[in-house]
DNA sequence: GTGAAAGCGCTAACAT
DNA sequence: ATGTTAGCGCTTTCAC
């Protein structure tokens, strides 16, 4: 029987040994402490590197009481928009030492629930959620919320007297993808959007019904098609749309994923984009680039929300007590036109909407 | 002045004290330690509920020296490839009871290095790794090694005595698409691809030539193109290739971002797909189903091999001392075959090819 | 089946 | 500028 050898982990106190100090001033040297000799610290870092020190973080976290993590709770990993804020949140949390866990919760209550029991668990000291499909209460963050660890909710959001919310203006934006169709002369529009306790989604029907009746046309129930926006939904809703009585000239999609699906589902079917129907999508997606004709989209600044959902989650970790006077901070976001909407000609110029 | 009165944690002393036993008994039986009475468990498990107890991880793993934590470094997190593999590890580890710390390598040595240092301090049980560009030496994961802790390297793999790699067979792929080209009647075959530093680009190119030698065609440096795959790169690869004294009738590129930004290119240019210019990329990325034509491309399975990652790291880090055994796993890909690709007809039997 | 005691490695009061 | 001491909450001998 062999035993492998495994090289022993050192601690302050061999360093303190070593060098004949106490384990107090190596601690003290280790984090850059003011009150420690220059020449000191030198010879302790040097010690530490030599010796192959290094720093057990669970004893410090067990000690200082935080965790220097911040747990992040998200539906799924694998979409475009969703990979773009977690890179954002892992560049930002990286920057100030932080490290990020991340768990998905598929869309469904109950792993959101048990998600955000290991983030407790696991003693975050923040966390960043965007809700699940399904999730239509939100007790399972009080407990964060009662410890005084600030939870943030981004995109999918929930109002709460104790949380900032980062978001887009989603009814602005779908008010001005909405005009945006009205004015290429759509005068029967369809809207494609995902489940309504969210409120990405209802926010996005409010500014759908908005632009219609501010330019007098009739708002529709049968004319707003919920699903679940996955690549099959959408060539669902073709479906569906090309079985309509009348056919619509314009519909407005919740995500790029599904508009695509949908383009290539009603071209399939001999149905002209723009000409017959024009489409404009949400999230400004890669694939919208690729899809011909081109598509109009919402460009959502995934990376951007990630980044600042960090940023403010670091203010409420070592801020003050107080807490954050603004409650929902609101990104910029655009209306990018492309040919996927346009039955006019449009100068290079007006190609870009803000929002 | 205010005081916000925040929830002091319970420790075991609390129930322990409450329930007039010791605190021993109480984390055994919170560990379900057989040696406890059946009751006392349930008392414990009541008592414990009851009093919102939550266990101490740091607590916990300073005194069991092991964190329940897997790292993962990988160079960037938003690419759909990327986010399915990550997508994969999390749904894995996640059942398992490990945390996923993850951090981005942004395809620079150094930040590897600083993630790798990171995950050490962080004292992950295991460490998942894909390379980045850059990386020349693996020196900064022997530490890891030397104390036991398994690595395992994933797509972007090196060679170590003691780690384990998890691939797909990237020379197979690009040998069958490369001769798929070849059968479909091109005659002077360009390859794009990356970095030549990692496997899977060298292994590409080697797939590539030996397919040109096999069928009898003579390989060329000049028809081979390096970048690195990005958007932006796929737009001047297709300018370059558009340059070449004679135009090449076929193109394998080795991603299918790079892919369909060339092809995109090359439309505007004049260029007829597959007619003028067969292309192959590479990954099945959504967007090669929405380009026109359909891009053929290999399909990579990313989320598989995040499983596949976990799976064996866990192997690893609970099972003997010993290493494990095999030192490559290969899994499963296919070249699926598109209208990108197409100059004669081919039945939908054979639209798919296993490698 | 249960308990007493020690210690994992670190840091923060409180000295000096 | 440095040291002493205590304790964060848990698990693990060892004892009964």
């Amino acid at each position: 029987m062999t035993i492998i050898r495994m090289e022993k982990d050192i601690t302050i106190y061999d360093i303190a040994r070593e060098l004949d100090l106490s384990p107090t001033t190596i601690s003290r040297a280790l984090n850059d402490h003011p009150a420690v000799n220059k020449n000191t610290k030198q010879r302790i870092a040097d010690a530490a590197a030599q010796m192959g020190y290094r720093s057990n973080l669970f004893a410090s976290n067990l000690r200082k009481q935080r965790t220097n993590t911040i747990g992040v709770i998200v539906p799924r990993l694998n979409s475009p928009f969703m990979s773009s804020v977690i890179s954002g949140m892992e560049k930002m949390a990286n920057e100030a030492g932080y490290n990020l866990i991340i768990s998905q919760s598929l869309e469904t209550l109950q792993k959101e629930m048990a998600n955000a029991k290991t983030m407790f668990d696991s003693r975050v000291d923040g966390l960043l959620v965007s809700l699940s499909y399904e999730t239509d209460q939100i007790e399972h963050f009080e407990n964060f919320i009662n410890r005084g660890i600030p939870v943030i909710f981004y995109d999918r959001v929930a109002e709460h007297r104790d949380c900032t919310s980062i978001v887009i203006d989603n009814l602005q934006a779908a008010y001005k993808a909405t005009s945006h169709l009205i004015e290429q002369g759509c005068r029967n529009i369809v809207h494609i959007t995902g489940n309504l306790k969210r409120n990405v989604y209802t926010d996005r029907l409010k500014g759908y019904k908005y632009a219609l009746v501010d330019h007098d046309l009739a708002y529709d129930d049968a004319n707003v098609l919920i699903n679940n926006l996955s690549e099959e939904a959408g060539e669902q809703a073709a479906k569906q749309i090309l079985d309509m009585k009348t056919l619509p000239d314009g519909i407005f999609v919740s995500n790029d994923t599904c508009a695509v699906s949908c383009i290539k589902t009603l071209k399939q079917a001999g149905i002209s984009v723009p000409k017959d129907m024009a489409v404009v999508g949400f999230n400004n997606d890669t694939i919208s680039r690729v899809i011909e004709p081109n598509l109009t989209t919402i460009n959502y600044p995934g990376q951007e929300m990630g980044e600042m959902a960090v940023r403010v989650l670091l203010l409420q970790m070592n801020g003050t007590e107080e807490r954050a006077p603004s409650n929902t901070i609101t990104l910029r976001s655009e209306l990018i036109i492309r040919d996927s909407s346009l039955k006019s000609k449009v100068s290079p110029k007006q190609r870009v909407v803000l929002i």
